[in-house]
DNA sequence: CTCCAGCGCTCGCCTGATACGAGCGCCAGT
DNA sequence: ACTGGCGCTCGTATCAGGCGAGCGCTGGAG
């Protein structure tokens, strides 16, 4: 049809955008985001603020529709962003607007900062409050340290064990055993373990413990084999996992909430952690934000969501990421600081602790 | 226009149902409950066993519109049963199949028993994977008595306290003080609490100790201060809880996605969670199961669910409650022993413990 | 008295037709 | 280079008609 149709603009020659198609592939993201409706031409001259005609403004929105930046959902409807339009927007059009001191320490205020858990729950719990989306958070990766283990009688043949990590973190678990011990072996073996493998990791302690086990009586050693089964447990048990708060925020998302199937893809994908755990990861190890629009996260129950993460850290080290699951369409020059600010706060709450 | 039509039978001057009406009241509740389907003379015919025609048949599911126990969705549909349809469903005329051995094994070998936390977690983890529904638990609780307590030194003036409470549940916070301590202060104060104040409430702690406080040296005093605010808070913070696992299922429930907005308010319920505890508490103090159908929860967005609870209990007390919610269109004589079943293995595990 | 076959009726749903309007592409004129 | 205007495409809304499921009722049979 219009094959030839495309030679009587000098712009797309290259494939850098003029100034006037960047203007209005701007207004157009921020038309679509704030309204939700396809953005036809005649909206564009109006709030473009460069006084054309629609009859031009039309010629540059072929334009972008050839490259690729936006599409019509349907013949004649107005155009929306393609994944790669958002991206473009994000990339070199979007102007952040930085969040005032009042939003900040107001966001600070609502992190509960008595405990790693609590943390990271409120973390998430905060970012899809104030964007209402869903908000994400990859708990701290542990360093798997030992630090300190207490054993405490709870009845003849129950057992309470305590297991402290380097981290501060606190793990505990009933044991039951065969024998029944009194309250001063128990302090013994607690002691012997403090003393000698304080700092060491759980490996470690296993491979030294392999030689001097035969020397120790035999049912201390039940005890300690019990407290690095624990160990084991607890770091690959509280691992890595990633806490999501605010899905139902994502019911009242139209965009979403339509296409039902879809949306329950998404929340398979949210239940099954894993993929999603991966995703993140590869978020932490970038610094600053980082955002994942539509399919490029490489998962299809993300295609119409796009995820805006950042990693934390503890003593300038990353140990996780914090992120928001959203539309495609949604306000980036909002989310982007929260996230940002999120992140930077959750860091320092953890770095003092 | 039939004022008087409804003298032909005899059934309905008494209120109590005869045989006839019951069995088909039963198949039709059944077949609904099987396709989702309004459920008419014909199909009633067919199932019923009762070798009737449809035209017999539909003097009956008169009767029974009229008694309110059945209604039609609209003029020419098949009946679908009322809430007071399923009320009188559920209470005489449903047959519930026990478990099968197999089954009750596989249910228990799912609950995690290391520790209340994921027992809670994996019990109503459990109620939703077998039934497709919501799962809820109760948290139990806490008989907020004082057990132990532990004082570890993270940083000089950073401090880990490890509370454990009568039931054997650890709480853990990070408390940062003025003064740097040193391990020994930290064990005599840890010391002085256990042994004089193992077993006793917080409250008793906190008169008791009103008197000796001053006799104390003052750096101890604060470290006692911040161990009874920590008590203080895991009695009133985890005192009641309720966990809710799988309500991504109901999602597919399409009795409940077709009224989008039904399914959100359903979702901000799950999410305020105190009317729901209310709910179940209020369970809690009947024994055995117990079936809320639609509106009778007294919550309008359980208008069109129904919840299975059923009360568990640790050493012969009621503690807490486990329960499922779902569509009121629900496989009850399935729904129904699981639960009780899974309030029976959670009280003996959380007994034994 | 009980039951049943049949008739007419009511509605919900599906289908196809029509009208409308938004928005685009293209072109000719400035 | 820009713009006004024309024709075209489609999606949506509205409406009418046909279909079918299911019901209520009644008259007749056992």
């Amino acid at each position: 049809m219009n094959f030839m149709s495309h030679e009587h603009h000098n712009t797309h020659a290259s494939s850098t955008l003029n100034d006037r198609a960047q203007l209005l592939l701007k207004t157009l993201v921020e038309r679509y985001i704030a309204d939700g409706q396809p953005v036809g031409s005649r909206a564009l001259s109006k709030f473009s603020g460069l006084d054309l005609s629609p009859a031009s403004i039309r010629n540059v929105m072929a334009d972008l529709e050839e490259m690729g930046f936006i599409a019509s959902p349907h013949t004649s409807a107005g155009r929306i962003p393609t994944a790669r339009g958002y991206r473009f927007f994000v990339d070199t059009l979007l102007t952040v607007k930085p969040l005032d001191r009042l939003e900040i320490n107001q966001l600070e205020g609502q992190l509960q900062v008595d405990n790693t858990q609590k943390l990271v729950a409120s973390a998430s719990h905060v970012l899809s409050d104030l964007t209402h989306f869903a908000g994400v958070v990859v708990t701290p990766r542990r360093s798997s340290g030992f630090r300190h283990v207490e054993f405490l009688r709870l009845a003849d043949k129950r057992i309470l064990l305590i297991l402290v990590t380097a981290d501060g973190d606190v793990q505990n678990r009933i044991i039951h055993t065969e024998k029944a011990y009194s309250p001063s072996e128990l302090t013994e073996a607690a002691n012997f373990l403090n003393q000698n493998f304080a700092g060491c990791t759980f490996e470690d302690i296993r491979r030294r413990i392999q030689n001097e086990l035969r020397q120790l009586r035999e049912d201390v050693a039940q005890l300690m084999a019990a407290a690095l089964n624990a160990g084991d447990q607890a770091v690959s048990d509280g691992a890595e996992d990633v806490v999501i708060s605010g899905e139902i925020n994502l019911l009242g998302i139209d965009d979403l909430s339509s296409n039902m199937g879809k949306l329950r893809d998404l929340f398979n994908l949210f239940e099954r952690r894993t993929s999603l755990l991966q995703l993140l990861d590869q978020s932490s190890r970038a610094q600053g934000v980082q955002i994942f629009i539509g399919g490029e996260a490489g998962l299809q129950p993300l295609d119409e969501c796009s995820v805006v993460t950042a990693p934390y850290e503890v003593d300038g080290k990353v140990v996780g990421t914090v992120g928001v699951i959203g539309p495609t369409r949604m306000a980036y020059e909002r989310v982007i600081p929260i996230v940002d600010i999120t992140a930077k706060l959750l860091s320092s709450a953890l770095t003092q602790r």
